[in-house]
DNA sequence: CTTGTCCAGTCGTCTAGAGCAGTTGCCCTG
DNA sequence: CAGGGCAACTGCTCTAGACGACTGGACAAG
């Protein structure tokens, strides 16, 4: 029998949450492997002690994160090949929405992101694979800035930020904290007004380094996504690279073709 | 007042579809703006005339399409800017029809197509990650195809397609060969015209058949693109599962004129 | 004027049911 | 033995409540 461990009433952490955390560690334990399928919704309920709406609340969870796989008469299944998807945070909409910057930061800074507890700002030479991106001369110098990202206290990604010196230079972008509307708002300011970006996502295993602030198993490869930011000119304004604890993030996007 | 139309209960659609597609419609409409504050969950309760999970259940749906965003204690308000991933690439919408199908199967198969050593072709029953991306009933047959793509002579990625047989059947979809314009062109013929494709990227290490295949070092890690095509009515119609060798993919997208 | 308290409104979470609609395995029939 | 039909099981939709937590404004006390 699948072990699943119990749901704590007294917590304050919802119930469906913890529920949700159960499965996700049962999948990641390998208890349940994928095409397994689970116990049904009503077995769970009486596992946990709570209502079917509950359980399904954790369900529906996972299922959106790609995790798990719902079948109409047939059960739920651990997905074969697991995905996760993005999922907007409540807390980053709001902060979009005081700021009026909604789309670009969401999408620049990325949804789901909930909290940063380490950050690092200073000016510094430009690397020749950060000026190649920007395309700026050589001895040129950036504003860094370095952050780790947490989601539910753990680490996620890792993020590193670009900006040339010569757009930073006397804005806010030089200070840890950017002000309302983050990084690009004051790039804005600064006369860039931004039209485009570049994505490229590749695979590779992570630096020792990474392995740890990450706090990775060993073995596990990461998600790299570089995005470089362009102004109305196409001139390069900002670049970021992130590196992402996988499988915990997976892109979508949609194209209409016409 | 906002107008919002009504449930029509003996519909086979879903309640809490309809009420989505009704805040849908009024915020494409402009009857809700930006910014605006919806009516309180209950007074979309009485106005539609069914229980508040239902309307829950539809304020969900479009908060996780990025439309909505609900705030505990003040309301639930229409985002300031619609989410990045439902912008349109110009540059491929462009591509697109200059060159007609050309340029989708470019895109779609990768720009510069390597050639191909093995190929795999027949009817198979779907699995359930298959039917599920798919939207296909179960017991559902697909059409697969497997290839093996090579670029200098060194195998750099592995790619499954599974077309549904309801939509494959008696063309040459189900041959190895599927003659001038690909895959792609024969589903067009077959009354599907293609509308669109979601892209989903991942990292993760390869299973041994896959190291052995792409002649892999041993640690290193896979890139992985879910690919699923959609015609001109949203249903999907051709799904795509590459894993690469190849080290990065690259994505662009371009900002509307705001 | 400032500060703190209270309260109404709102969303978040949860319970305890109900009927419906696919899927599957089994039994019965021919 | 093959096929059809039935019944059990599953997830899907929905109802009708309950309480808690957060927000913002009204109002009283300082």
């Amino acid at each position: 029998m699948l072990e699943l461990g119990e749901v704590d009433k007294t917590s304050d952490t919802p119930a469906f949450k913890q529920i949700a955390t159960a499965l996700r560690e049962a999948i990641g334990s390998g208890r349940l492997a994928p095409g397994d399928k689970l116990p049904s919704e009503t077995q769970l309920r009486e596992h946990f002690g709570v209502a079917r709406m509950t359980v399904r609340q954790a369900l529906g969870e996972l299922s959106a994160e790609g995790l798990l796989v719902a079948e109409h008469g047939r059960g739920v299944f651990v997905r074969e090949r697991p995905v996760v998807r993005r999922v907007a945070s409540d807390r980053f909409a709001r902060r979009h929405r005081e700021a009026g910057q909604a789309a670009f930061i969401a999408e620049a800074e990325g949804i789901g992101v909930p909290s940063v507890d380490e950050i690092e700002v200073g000016s510094e030479p430009a690397s020749a694979d950060v000026r190649q991106a920007l395309a700026i001369p050589a001895r040129s110098r950036v504003v860094a800035r370095r952050r780790r990202y947490l989601m539910d206290g753990q680490p996620v990604e890792l993020a590193s930020s670009y900006v040339p010196l010569s757009i930073a230079k006397g804005t806010a972008i030089e200070a840890a904290d950017t002000g309302p509307g983050g990084i690009y708002a004051r790039i804005e300011e600064a006369g860039h007004v931004l039209a485009e970006f570049s994505e490229e996502v590749a695979a590779r295993m992570p630096t020792p380094e990474e392995r740890r602030r990450l706090r990775l198993p060993a073995g596990t490869p990461v998600l790299t996504v570089r995005r470089i930011a362009f102004d109305a000119n196409g001139l390069p304004v900002e670049l970021t690279d992130t590196v992402k604890a996988a499988p915990s993030y997976v892109l979508e996007y949609r194209f209409p073709a016409s």
